[in-house]
DNA sequence: CGTTCAGTTGACCATGATCAAGAGTGGTGG
DNA sequence: CCACCACTCTTGATCATGGTCAACTGAACG
């Protein structure tokens, strides 16, 4: 089974099989973990390597002295979490842990090498790199501009989505390791808020959330709310989501037995 | 007198006087005019070059499909749109021309040519690629969290730094070519609302705007209100820009005659 | 079992939205 | 030169979305 990385950049390019073993060898870089709610690392700290996600989810958040934070994007498995880090003096955001977390540290060198052999890989992790700020733009947009209802709608499907291109789901169920607070931080709304919100959602029988884990139970009625247009996540071969994004059916399948997927 | 570009990316590297002659001539690559409000290119439309504001405002949007729209970012003289363009197939926002805008079109080769041949300006147009995410994370944080007098004291202080950085303040006035319509886009905020905050900055003697030009009365204050830090600018040189910034002084210089500064 | 943390619900409040009308201001053409 | 038009700004009145405070439930874990 390919992983996540893989998965994530043949969303951009074709890799041959020197690029697959090329990218198989990042992911066996020294690895890292780090526990549920830990800093992966803190804003003003100096960057010594990216990251690439393995196992779990992570956040990036910025946060205000007298408290108040902000989810800026989540992270999950195939996420590099900031490619060119390395060029900045100083992180001018966090990383945290929001489950248990593995993650490969790739060196500078590694990553150069890449891209000096790869022309492949170098344009895939630019689209990547694209991609990402793309997202970010989508979620000014989200906060700015949609309602409580919309926000987390839209949460629920890019996220649903963007697990999906990296083989996270099964059917419409996939992982959401977030609690209200969290949803709540990247939403720019309050736990309490998001609670009736979620209710609201779950009483219009869009979607069912049960013991960390997510199940879309109205595609098509979700997306409709959140005014989602997948296009922003610039996955070009979006026509392999066509069963699950077209919302055709809003039929879900009974909820699977819950096996977690390997990365 | 240095170009709004060069004064940009000598923020980031030193630049040889090769990197310069060569940068000049990027300035000099066909330019375009768009007359204000005009779209500069539109969401979902096939991009052809990259754009280089030579002089003007900007503006980055996305828009719902019931007409709601959120400005995502602002760009002044010096900005690049969207320097990896040529790597999507679609454009996944729009571009408008807030004022009078003159813009040069570079080619991908023109851009690749630069990008081989002067390691200097590479770096420099990674960082400016870089500090363009750290503020969309910072838009995601002011919107999400702020509220409306501290999102539109942040716009201010953002606006005027970036500005300062290109040349294109005197004292603490600069242009700001955005009606109040333009400010609730980029904000989240209503028109009516933007009105009535700028209102309360203005009889708080923090910043006063007259015919389209702002001059910030209070730089410790309206910074302090804010909760602006221009470290997500990651301006390495902001030693220079320590006088207007560090806000010792609540005198503003009187109001300058109103030369436009030339890119 | 008790402790802790996430989720849930209620009551009340405030920030900011909406609706509407009027005042400046600048540009254009008669 | 003035009249008109369009656009932006301004202000008031009222409303609603979402925030705040607080208490309680339920599940997980030692």
């Amino acid at each position: 089974m390919p992983n996540a990385l893989t998965r994530r950049l043949s969303e951009y390019t074709d890799l041959t099989d020197d690029d697959l073993a090329r990218l198989a060898m990042l992911s066996a870089q020294p690895t890292r973990k780090v526990g549920a709610r830990r800093d992966l690392i803190r804003q003003g700290d100096r960057p010594r390597s990216i990251y690439l996600i393995l196992e779990g989810w992570g956040c990036h958040y910025r946060s205000l002295a007298d408290g108040r934070r902000q989810i800026v994007d989540f992270a999950i498995p195939g996420d590099l979490c900031d490619l060119n880090v390395y060029i900045l003096d100083r992180m001018d955001h966090s990383i945290a842990a929001v489950t248990d977390l593995k993650v490969a540290e790739i060196d500078r060198e590694a990553l150069l090498d890449l891209a000096t052999n790869s022309p492949n890989i170098t344009t895939a992790l630019w689209c990547q790199e694209l991609a990402c700020k793309s997202i970010n733009r989508e979620w000014i947009l989200n906060v700015g501009q949609r309602r409580a209802r919309e926000r987390i709608a839209h949460l629920f499907c890019e996220m649903f989505l963007r697990l999906e291109t990296v083989g996270l789901t099964s059917g419409y169920s996939c992982d959401l390791p977030l609690t209200q607070n969290d949803i709540a931080d990247a939403t720019g709304l309050t736990p309490v808020h998001v609670n009736r919100t979620i209710k609201e959602l779950r009483e219009m029988e869009l979607v069912m959330i049960r013991s960390r884990r997510l199940t879309i139970l109205d595609m098509a009625g979700l997306q409709d709310i959140a005014q989602f247009s997948p296009d922003y996540l610039h996955l070009k071969r979006n026509a392999r989501h066509s069963d699950a994004m077209r919302g055709g059916s809003t039929i879900a399948p009974p909820d699977d037995p819950g096996v977690a997927i390997a990365v």
